[in-house]
DNA sequence: AACTCCTACGTCAACGTTGACGTAACCGGC
DNA sequence: GCCGGTTACGTCAACGTTGACGTAGGAGTT
C-alpha cells in the first residue's frame, strides 16, 4: 500500500492543464458558477474525476470575499457527559445540514483550557463559536466576542452583552419540583446543587427557595448542600444528610451526577422507598432504577437546535438583537418524586 | 455592541507596519525561528498585541511545505452515544496535547453520509482521520485511504489492508462470559445482538459459540436473535424468548442498548432475580440496577489512547508497517451475571 | 453595416503566510 | 585591508483559489 508515497493534491490547475482550459473556468465548473459551456463543464468534470481532484476549502476561503471556513467551534464542558454529548449531537446535526461542520472540544470548566481553545478555533478562523461557559469570570469570551467572533452560549448566559444564549428554565423548573414534593406533605425538603460558580446551580437554588416560600415552607440551612461535584461527592453529602437528627424526607437534586450519588446511598440505606427525590437533568436508565427517577428534562435536542439556528444566522450576518432563548424543561414522574411524606 | 463591523482581521502586514519592519520579522518572531534581534523581536511582540494579531493557521498551511492544518477527523456513529462520546473524548484530550483540533461527526452508520462526511474533511485538508466505519462494504473508507489520507479505524477493523485499527477483545471476552455462565449450570444461554452487518456482533457471536462448544452445550437456534437495533427491539425479541416452551435461564446480551432492553423486560416479568445477564459494553448506571448488571466492559480510554497515538504518528510520517491493536476488555461482576441455575 | 448586448471564456492580482535566497553590517584572523 | 563567516534583517515568489476585469465572437437591433 501507498506508504509516505508524497504524492501531490491535484489543484485545479492540473484540471485545468488535463481538460485543457484556463483555471478560472474549472473554478466556475466545481462551483457551479455560470459561464462555462456544456461541453467545457463535461471535459472538466471528466477531468477532475480522473484525477480524483478535491477542493481546498482552506485555499478558497482564504480568497474568497466571505472569508466562511464552513466549521464552526463546539466548547463544552466534558464532551464525554451524556448532555454535553446530546447537545453537541444536536448542533452537529443542524450545521452538517448547512454545510457546516463542528470543531469540538472540552473545557472541562477550566479558564485556562477554554482560552486556549478559542484561541485554537480563531486560528483555525471558524465562522462562530458555539460554547457552555466555564464558571466564574468570563473575560476570555468576552474578548472573543468583542473581537467580532459570533458567538452562543448555551446552558449558561454570558455576564456580558450583546451576545445570544440559550438555556432552559432552571428556575420555574426547580419551583415546580419543590411545589411538587410539598404538596405531596414534604416538609424537610434538601437541596443537593453541583459548584456554585455555575449559574444553572444559582438559578436551580434561587427556584427551590422560591418553591420553598411559596410553599410556607421555612429553609432549613442544614438541608443544603452545594458544590457536590461528581457522584462521590454527592455521596457523601447525602449521607451527611441522613445523619442528621431530623433528616430531610425529600430531596431535589440538581443535577444528573449529583442525583446519581443520592439514589445510591438511598439505596445502600433503603431509604429509597421513603424517601421523595426529584432530580434535575434526565439520565439514561433513570426510569430503570428501583423506584424510578423523578427528573426535570431538558429538551436538549431543542436548545442544540435553537443554538445551531442562532449561530448560523448570525454568520449569516444577521444584526437582530441578541436573543435569550429559554427552551422549556419537563417534569417526568417516574415514581421517585410520587412518594408522599409520612404522615 | 459590533453588530457587523465588518472589522477586517489584523494580518502580519499590519504588524509589520507598526513596528516597522518586514513581513518576514514578523513571521520570524510569531514563529519563534531564529535571525530576528532581541529589540525587534520585544516591538513586534508589542505591536502584535496592541493589534490583537492573531496567525492565520490555514493561511499558514496553505504555504507551509508540511501543509499540516493540526485538525484530524472523527467519525464515530453516533456522538451521543455513551460509548462513542466517552471514546470522542479520549482521542480528543491526546490530540490536543499534540496541538491538533478535532473535527467530529455522526455517520449515522449510513454510507451515504459516511462519505459525505470524508469528503467534506478532506476538503478541509485534515491531516488525518478517525473512523468508525460503518457496517456492510468499505468502499469509501477504502477509496480515502488509497488517496493516501492517513486512517485508523476504532471498534471495527477495515476489510482492506494498509490501515490501522483498535478493538477490543470481542471474541475472547464473549466465550469466557458465556463459560462463566455455564460454569454457573446455565445450559440454556440466549445470545441477543446488534445488526449483524456490524463486526463486532458477528465477533461476540462468534465468541458465544466458541463458548457453547468449549462448555459441552448444544446450540439452540431459538435462543439467538439478532439485528436488535435498538433498546425497543431488543425488548420485543427478549420478552419472545421468554414466552418460548423452554426459556432461557441466562442472557448473553451483545451491545449495551440491548442489555438495557433486556433488564426491562425481565424487571417487568419480575425475572430480573432468576435469569442472568451478562452484557457487553459497560453503560452508566449499570451497578445501580436490580440487580446491578455484570458487564465485559472494554477499555474506552486506552482505545482512544492508543487510536490517537497511531493517527498522530502516521501523521508524522511513521511508515512501519500497518497495526491491529486489540485492546482487552475485562468482566466486571456485578451480581446479575452471578446468578446460578437452579439446579 | 454599425451598434449594442450577451455568452464564454481568459488574464491578472490578491487572500495571509512562508521557503528560498539576497545583502548589508559586523566580527575575527592574518 | 581583505577574506570568510555569521547575524539580522529584507525581497520575492508561491501555496490553491477566486474577484475584478478584459476580450473575442455571435446574436439581435436599428
Amino acid at each position: 500500500m501507498d506508504q509516505a508515497g508524497e504524492r501531490r493534491e491535484p489543484t485545479m490547475r492540473d484540471v485545468a492543464a488535463l481538460a485543457g482550459v484556463s483555471i478560472k473556468t474549472v473554478s466556475r465548473v466545481i462551483n457551479g458558477l455560470p459561464g462555462a459551456g456544456a461541453e467545457v463543464t463535461d471535459r472538466v468534470r471528466a477531468a477532475a474525476r480522473t484525477l480524483g481532484y478535491r477542493p481546498n476549502l482552506t485555499a478558497s476561503s482564504l480568497r474568497r470575499a466571505d472569508r466562511r471556513s464552513a466549521t464552526i467551534g463546539v466548547l463544552f464542558e466534558d464532551l464525554s457527559n451524556p448532555f454535553d454529548a446530546a447537545l453537541l449531537r444536536a448542533v452537529e446535526d443542524h450545521a452538517r445540514r448547512s454545510g457546516v461542520l463542528v470543531l469540538a472540544g472540552s473545557t472541562e470548566d477550566d479558564h485556562t483550557l477554554q482560552r486556549e481553545l478559542l484561541v485554537s478555533l480563531s486560528a483555525r478562523r471558524v465562522d462562530g463559536v458555539v460554547v457552555m461557559a466555564a464558571g466564574g469570570h468570563q473575560d476570555a469570551l468576552q474578548h472573543e466576542r468583542e473581537r467580532g467572533t459570533p458567538m452562543v452560549l448555551v446552558d449558561r448566559p454570558p455576564t456580558f452583552g450583546g451576545t445570544d444564549c440559550v438555556t432552559t428554565t432552571n428556575r420555574d423548573s426547580s419551583r415546580a419540583a419543590v411545589l411538587k414534593l410539598a404538596a405531596l406533605g414534604h416538609r424537610d425538603i434538601a437541596f443537593l446543587g453541583d459548584r456554585r460558580t455555575l449559574w444553572t446551580s444559582q438559578e436551580r437554588y434561587t427556584g427551590y427557595l422560591e418553591g420553598l416560600a411559596q410553599a410556607g415552607l421555612t429553609l432549613r440551612e442544614q438541608l443544603v448542600r452545594t458544590d457536590l461535584h461528581g457522584v462521590a461527592v454527592a455521596e457523601t453529602a447525602t449521607a451527611e444528610l441522613f445523619d442528621l437528627d431530623r433528616p430531610p424526607t425529600a430531596l431535589f437534586t440538581a443535577q444528573n451526577l449529583v442525583t446519581v450519588g443520592a439514589m445510591r446511598v438511598l439505596r445502600d440505606r433503603d431509604l429509597h422507598r421513603r424517601v421523595a427525590v426529584i432530580g434535575f437533568d434526565d439520565f439514561p436508565l433513570a426510569d430503570l432504577l428501583d423506584p424510578a427517577v423523578t427528573v426535570v428534562r431538558q429538551d436538549v435536542p431543542g436548545i442544540g437546535r435553537k443554538a445551531a439556528e442562532l449561530i448560523l444566522a448570525r454568520i449569516d450576518g444577521d444584526t437582530s438583537p441578541p436573543v435569550h432563548a429559554v427552551v422549556p424543561a419537563s417534569l417526568v414522574p417516574r415514581g421517585s418524586g410520587e412518594i408522599a411524606a409520612l404522615s
